[in-house]
DNA sequence: CTCTTGTCGAACACCGGTGTACGAGTTACT
DNA sequence: AGTAACTCGTACACCGGTGTTCGACAAGAG
């Protein structure tokens, strides 16, 4: 209750302000590359490596941090998109919202995938997993969604499908306002209910 | 003429022996992990490092050697496949034969995109991704695959969703068995004409 | 203003990977 | 058998990243 920003007791203003600069460069940097060392990083923040080791303790607590504030950052993005209604229309706004953000993750998840233990990483992210998870459920019991498929399955399809278009951006064999639009009609038919049962 | 086998005046059947089994363990190394240095290699190949020194100048020309060794065997073994009859059951029948050999293929990917030069890899690249395109613009002639989407964009979701599959496989949240199963029901109904341009 | 806290640069030891050199021992061609 | 080719171990120099220490200096909080 103490303060509203931190557990920490006390800590300066100064100290705050290469904190956040030192966690958005570690960001920027590990979505672009996962190896990026503690030089690249201090520099990128505009400060110096010694400082970074005065805030955390080594690296891998570092990466730890940078992709704590990446999933909560995107999660508060997230939070403005309407999933009620139509669930196929649900899904288009999510994906046309989010695709881009959890593409840049990607790099930055390979990154923790190294340092950090395996199960801290499905901890930070059973939060927006979850929200995805309920979306396709309540699709399946709509009957727009199909069942024929694990619900896990589908999601992973959809994550897939997402870092397919990424890579194929910085391929440069897609451009960027297109993707969205591919991303959709691919996922929309690959979830659709088969034919074959359609009928019967 | 002088040499039935290689290009080189005198190679002697030691060397051809050591000369396999490293590709062989950099192959089987790098797929585990892109990182793998030079002495793992050696070891898993039974030879000391100075060997692999001895017949590769460098690491980077190891693993252009091995991405090499693995895209001919893969694309020697797919020969076999038959991509004639309905696309759709084409496409099937390389999925089964040949998503486990691609998802594979994907960390030494990653490996030679950190050492090779940009180009070379698409070179290497270029015979399989042919095979593939070729089925589906066949489909897609014939009718039963979508014309909504670029085909390059419908063969980079077919590799999409096999690496996202191998990625389930590798977390234990999907087994061997069931993968073919699951990518071929995906793929065949993201790549069937939307419905309401069927009805035209 | 004073004093604590934080910043910075340089320097250090440590580690692991790369590529080279040497010398002795082994293996295959002829 | 004799010779050239190959292998192996050790050792070395080099590089780049990590984490720590030190001392001087700036900036915030009281």
């Amino acid at each position: 209750m103490a303060a509203t920003r931190e557990k920490t007791p006390a800590k300066r203003a100064d100290a705050q302000r290469s904190i956040e600069a030192i966690l958005d460069a570690a960001v920027r940097c590990l979505s672009r590359n996962p190896d990026a060392s503690v030089s690249e990083i201090a520099k990128a923040a505009g400060v110096g490596r010694v400082t970074v080791y005065g805030h955390f303790p080594n690296r891998a607590d570092l990466v730890d941090a940078a992709l704590r504030r990446a999933v909560e950052e995107g999660h508060a993005g997230l939070d403005a998109v309407d999933l009620d209604g139509d669930p196929r229309e649900a899904l288009a706004r999510l994906i046309d919202s989010s695709w881009q953000l959890v593409s840049q993750s990607r790099l930055l998840l390979i990154a923790a995938q190294d340092v950090l233990p395996p199960g801290r990483i499905r901890e930070l992210h059973a939060g927006p997993a979850e929200r995805i998870e309920r979306l396709v459920e309540r699709g399946r019991d709509e009957g727009v969604f199909r069942v024929d498929l694990p619900t896990s399955w589908l999601v992973g399809v959809m994550h897939s499908v997402m870092h397919g278009a990424a890579d194929e951006i910085n391929a440069g064999r897609l451009t960027q306002d297109k993707a969205a639009g591919y991303i959709g009609a691919t996922l929309l038919a690959a979830f659709a209910p088969p034919a074959e049962l359609a009928g019967k």
